[in-house]
RNA sequence: GUGGCUAUAGCUCAACGGUUAGAGCACUGGUCUGUGGAACCAGUGAUACGGGUUCGAUUCCCGUUAGCCACCCCA
């Protein structure tokens, strides 16, 4: 950095936008290893779609009415005439399901054995003000399970979140309402309103703006006036038709049969259009001091939003976690996470033909897959050695002028301190011994990581 | 979009309307070419930006920007 910038403006982070940095790794880490896990358990596809989209993908699907899209998109339009996407309008993704809906529409997957299952790890934007645990920028892990319409996936889908949790060390539990479907909300939605409208006065200036745009969207206010108003609002499970009470009733026998926590609640309405019938979130079970719930995640069924993009009908369900709010609950959880290693090994020298000797030997370790560590530019045993505790190294390598007259090299147990004299040709082998399990794991998650680096 | 709080080194924090803005941690080098988690010595490194008050501002005032938090909403 320059001395007395006076003049230049430092550059920095957009607002609300956050860098990942190395002392976040192991989390993500963590993470991406449980979601790894989970989607292998229950045959999940991968799928991840462009960051840059037509605007009306979503201006359609999660609706002009809704907050997404109303004040939280980021929308611009390309230059006119120098490309043949010119004068679109484009957005970047404020979220995941309309985009993979779309996909699965434009590759024709109604053609593949039905239900497709996805899953998505891929970054989301919105252009919201930033606050604990929100960003302009964050990330979501994602299940869409599209093509069949039986109450059994909605269901599985919250299994599935509900032991991916699990798997993280989080005990949560799922807020659930059936908002009803096309054929049946319509008049539920024309009681509500008229029951809002009589007492429209009564009600906060949100609520007045939002009972015409989007009435539904009432039932979640927070305003004390309001909630109490809606106490004897009409509920919508008195208006759902036959079909969409028995698929709720179904979906909510499944979880009773498994034990999954939910509780019903029916002013649950969440913030998109595509959503019919269920709708959850997933809260973690505890509440913090100001007795919220943390939510990490919602999802729902869609069955219409095939269609509302086009396509021929095909019904769908999924689910939404964000990946900071998941790492941000495992902090304050506490939930122990498994340190890293980087390095396995640090070769350690003294003298002039030692450090050849380690040079080379170096080159040997790392060709053979291992990760090798060293401070070759010092001299002094003592840095070194400091330099490979600080690294977190399992085992240092010592080799000095004994050592090379007797054909032998130290191996150094860096936790014990514990050290032996092994015969250099044999030392491969015996780290092959020595090297335990985690590395091994580590190395999958790490192939696992630079897929996902390509695509950010 | 509305409101509250904040802004000094990479981090945590100090200081004063007045000479050269201090400390701990971290970092770099050294003691250190035969043993790290330690000690000692030395070093790098900061008043967010712009304006005002003042003889003098890092300090007081205003604005901007950014951060944190709450509302709204959500991941």
């Amino acid at each position: 950095m320059s001395k007395k910038t006076n003049k230049n403006i430092k550059v920095q982070l957009l607002k609300g936008f956050k860098d990942i940095l190395p002392e976040h790794e192991k989390y993500w880490f963590y993470v991406v290893d449980k979601v790894i896990k989970i989607v292998k358990d229950y045959n999940l596809s991968f799928i991840n779609t462009p960051v840059l989209e037509e605007a009306q993908l979503f201006e359609r699907t999660v609706g002009e009415g809704s907050d997404i899209v109303h004040k939280e998109m980021y929308k611009f339009n390309l230059p006119k005439g120098d490309s043949e996407d010119g004068g679109k309008t484009v957005v970047l993704r404020p979220e995941g399901t309309a985009a993979v809906m779309r996909a699965y529409i434009e590759h024709g997957m109604l053609n593949q054995p039905q239900p497709v299952k996805l899953w998505y790890l891929m970054p989301m934007f919105r252009r919201e003000k930033p606050q604990s645990g929100r960003f302009r920028q964050h990330h979501q892990f994602g299940i869409e399970v599209i093509g069949d319409q039986a109450p059994v996936i909605d269901a599985q889908v919250m299994i599935i979140v509900y032991s991916f949790l699990k798997y993280l060390g989080l005990d949560i539990k799922f807020p659930v309402n059936s908002i009803g479907d096309r054929e049946c909300r319509p008049a539920y939605i024309n009681a509500l309103t008229s029951y809002l409208s009589s007492r429209q006065r009564q009600l906060c200036t949100d609520c007045k703006r939002r009972l015409k745009t989007n009435p539904l969207r009432v039932l979640d206010c927070k305003e004390e006036k309001c909630q109490l108003i809606l106490e004897d609002a009409p509920q919508i499970v008195d208006y759902l038709c036959d079909e969409c009470r028995n698929h709720f009733v179904a979906v909510l026998e499944y979880l009773d049969e498994l034990d999954i926590p939910y509780e019903l609640d029916n002013k649950l309405v969440r913030g998109i259009d595509y959503y019919e019938r269920t709708t959850f979130e997933v809260v973690l079970k505890n509440p913090d001091e100001d007795g919220k719930n943390l939510s990490l995640g919602g999802g729902g069924r869609y069955d219409g939003l095939s269609e509302q993009l086009g396509g021929r009908p095909a019904p769908g369900v999924g689910v939404g976690l964000g990946i900071e709010r998941i790492i941000g609950a495992l902090r304050t959880a506490g939930v122990e996470i498994p340190s890293f290693v980087r390095y396995e090994v640090f070769i350690a020298q003294l003298g002039k033909e030692a450090k050849k000797k380690a040079l080379r030997l170096f080159e040997d370790l790392k060709a053979e897959g291992w990760r090798v560590a060293e401070a070759f530019s010092k001299d002094s045993l003592s840095t070194q050695l400091e330099k490979a505790d600080k690294l977190g190294v399992q085992y240092a390598l010592i080799l000095g002028q004994k050592e090379i007259m007797d054909g032998t090299i130290i191996l150094r147990d860096m936790s014990s301190g514990m050290q032996e004299e092994v015969n250099f040709e044999k030392i491969k082998d015996v780290l092959k011994k020595r090297i335990t399990q985690p590395q091994v794991i580590v190395r999958d998650l790490d192939d696992g990581d630079q897929e996902k680096d390509g695509e950010n």
